[in-house]
RNA sequence: GCGCCUGUAGCUCAGUUGGAUAGAGCACUUGCCUCCGGAGCAAGGGGCCGUGGGUUCAAAUCCCGCCGGGCGCGCCA
């Protein structure tokens, strides 16, 4: 398909004189009784200074391109073409089949690196699912950039220093063998008691600052604590197939000689200086920075102590370093103006900042998630009913498979129902979460995905011979169902491509919804192993095969799982 | 108040980057399991694409104003 999109705007470059090829444009008619390529003549007719029923005469003959398209109709100012069916459809199975789990890259990646950090979650919570949003986009993201050929490394920055988490350590040793779920307890309680004792609010200063001054207990007792909230936040999303290969710790960047060399060609531009609070630091406003609001930017306390900014820019420098042509950072779209800072001072001082991922928050029905009023879904809890409820219906419908089976295939179940729901959202919209949907497996959702390859795995199971992989020359094709599923495989590529350029898993979510709708209406309409004759058997068989196989590799980058039943 | 994001069917979301009659799911109405899995399919009702202007052959899409929602403006991270 992509090739005789290119052949067509070859043909008419060539002919035309004084147009490129980004002048012609290539869309799709709105219904395939029109067509399956239509092209748009109106900029073309006033560029070239060529009537558009004078131009669309001339153009026929030209994108008449044999033998891929039989026919050509000019409507409008449109040229609308009929594709050759059985030949294209045939070449499109053949390169699914040749490509099989590499389908739909074009390895643009290849032989260039993407570095990706994302999730970073503090450890003072089990995740819930408005903080799981980032870990889901990264996670996807991570893959899209695997599967595209990238040399792909994935990084977790361990928020395992602060105010907070000294606050944290100190109250720590008031508890008895604090545990992860006690921990967001603890950590309420610690901040509430620093608001109104100052005495303790203080000591949590020092601990922090005693922690910075290299004090081995003291940097033991922090470890211990996010160690252990960090290793239960993991669990929680290794269950969602989220995976890291990098786990960066802020306690480690709290000095950095490469940031302090930043810092000197901060002072050569007037931007550093000593507040009057005795703080370090640094003034926008010379850097470019037009607004008053967060034009100024804290790198040290008074007692010398660093601020978050600080150790984020030395981890920031320090990623740089590795050396990736993509570095992306997944941040919630309360960091905006935060990066925006960061970036400015790091590309003042020659460093290329890192391109940011902005998502919303995830909102109830109800409004938003407020852990305080309790109206949070944790991401362990809504995994627990679904997983529950899907294994209900796996009880039902697989009773031949041992239990151990039917609770891998509700987990699976589970994992997809979340993950689509929040990946299928462009990430810069607000997610409305409503539990009730995203526990009905019924409509566009993750579930329902699965089941439409769990249907096309059945019908393989009960041809039971392999599927010959070699194509007819003359591929038969006799329903709309059958060449609509195969054109939109054709698309598959494209889309990723797409993903990828606007870093945006949602676009792959829309894509293996609209494969999952056509291939249903096909199964309903188009008998596979009853059909009429060996040859249309053979080639449908092929037709489901190649749907699998796309559907598999869209599933994969948005890290849901295709069970064999369900 | 200032800045960024956002507004599409009763609800939740798409909309191929400016193209033809704006599409799905949920909910509602109707039909379909003797036939490859009903977590499904087919059909129907439901839309001043927030609003007012502008740009042009063409605007849900681009520009400006207004209105509603989200986020930000810390000795938090």
């Amino acid at each position: 398909m992509l090739d005789i999109i290119k052949k067509i705007k070859d043909v008419l470059t060539n002919h035309f004189e004084g147009i490129q090829e980004k002048d012609i444009l290539i869309s799709s008619p709105p219904d395939v009784k029109m067509g399956d390529i239509a092209i748009p003549l109106f900029a073309l007719s006033k560029k070239l200074n060529v009537p558009l029923q004078n131009l669309a005469e001339r153009g026929i003959p030209l994108v008449k391109i044999e033998p891929y398209v039989d026919k050509v109709e000019k409507a409008g100012g449109y040229l609308n073409l009929f594709l050759n069916r059985s030949i294209v459809g045939g070449q499109i199975i053949q390169q699914v089949f040749s490509k099989g789990r590499l389908f739909g890259s074009s390895m643009s990646g290849k032989g260039k690196k993407a570095l990706i950090e994302h999730t970073s979650i503090n450890p003072n919570a089990s995740p819930h699912v408005g903080r799981a949003r980032n870990a889901m986009i990264g996670d996807s993201l991570s893959r899209l950039f695997r599967f595209e050929g990238y040399d792909t490394e994935v990084h977790y920055y361990v928020n395992d220093m602060g105010r907070q988490i000294g606050l944290l350590v100190l109250i720590s040793d008031e508890i008895e063998n604090l545990d992860f779920n006690g921990i967001l307890q603890a950590y309420v309680h610690a901040n509430q008691r620093a608001e109104n004792d100052p005495e303790f609010a203080q000591k949590g200063y020092d601990l922090l600052a005693q922690m910075e001054q290299g004090n081995e207990e003291v940097r033991k007792k922090f470890f211990k604590v996010t160690d252990m909230c960090l290793k239960g936040q993991l669990g929680v999303l290794r269950r969602l197939g989220v995976d890291y290969d990098y786990f960066d710790r802020e306690s480690s960047f709290i000095e950095s000689e490469e940031l302090n060399k930043v810092l000197d060609i901060l002072k050569t531009k007037g931007a550093l200086f000593v507040d009057e609070e005795q703080r370090l630091t640094v003034d926008l406003a010379p850097l470019g920075y037009t607004q008053e609001e967060g034009r100024y930017f804290v790198l040290r306390r008074a007692n010398g102590s660093s601020m978050y900014g600080y150790r984020d820019l030395a981890y920031t420098i320090y990623k740089g370093h590795r050396g990736a042509d993509e570095d992306i950072i997944v941040l919630g779209e309360d960091h905006k103006l935060y990066l925006q800072q960061i970036s400015l001072i790091l590309s003042s001082a020659g460093y290329t900042p890192p391109s940011p991922v902005f998502y919303s928050y995830i909102l109830l029905k109800e409004g938003k998630m407020s852990t305080r009023q309790g109206n949070v879904v944790l991401l362990s809890d809504f995994l627990d009913s679904a997983s529950a409820l899907a294994l209900e219906r796996v009880q039902e419908q697989c009773k031949e498979l041992s239990e151990e089976e039917q609770k891998l295939i509700a987990e699976q179940v589970a994992v997809s129902a979340i993950r689509f729901a929040v990946l299928r959202v462009t990430p810069t919209k607000n997610v409305i979460f409503d539990i009730e949907s995203a526990l009905s497996f019924e409509g566009d959702t993750g579930p329902y995905l699965q089941y439409s390859c769990a249907r096309i795995k059945s019908i393989l199971r009960k041809y039971g011979e392999k599927v010959p992989t070699n194509i007819l020359t003359s591929f038969p094709i006799r329903q709309n169902e059958e060449w609509l599923l195969l054109r939109k495989i054709s698309e598959f590529p494209l889309t990723i491509l797409n993903s990828i350029e606007q870093h945006n898993p949602s676009i792959i979510a829309g894509f293996a919804l609209d494969l999952a709708h056509i291939f249903t209406s096909f199964y309903h309409s188009c008998p596979v192993l009853q059909a009429e004759n060996e040859e249309i058997r053979m080639a449908r068989l092929q037709i489901c095969l190649a749907t699998l196989r796309t559907m598999q590799n869209a599933l994969h980058l948005l890290g849901i799982s295709v069970p064999e039943r369900m």
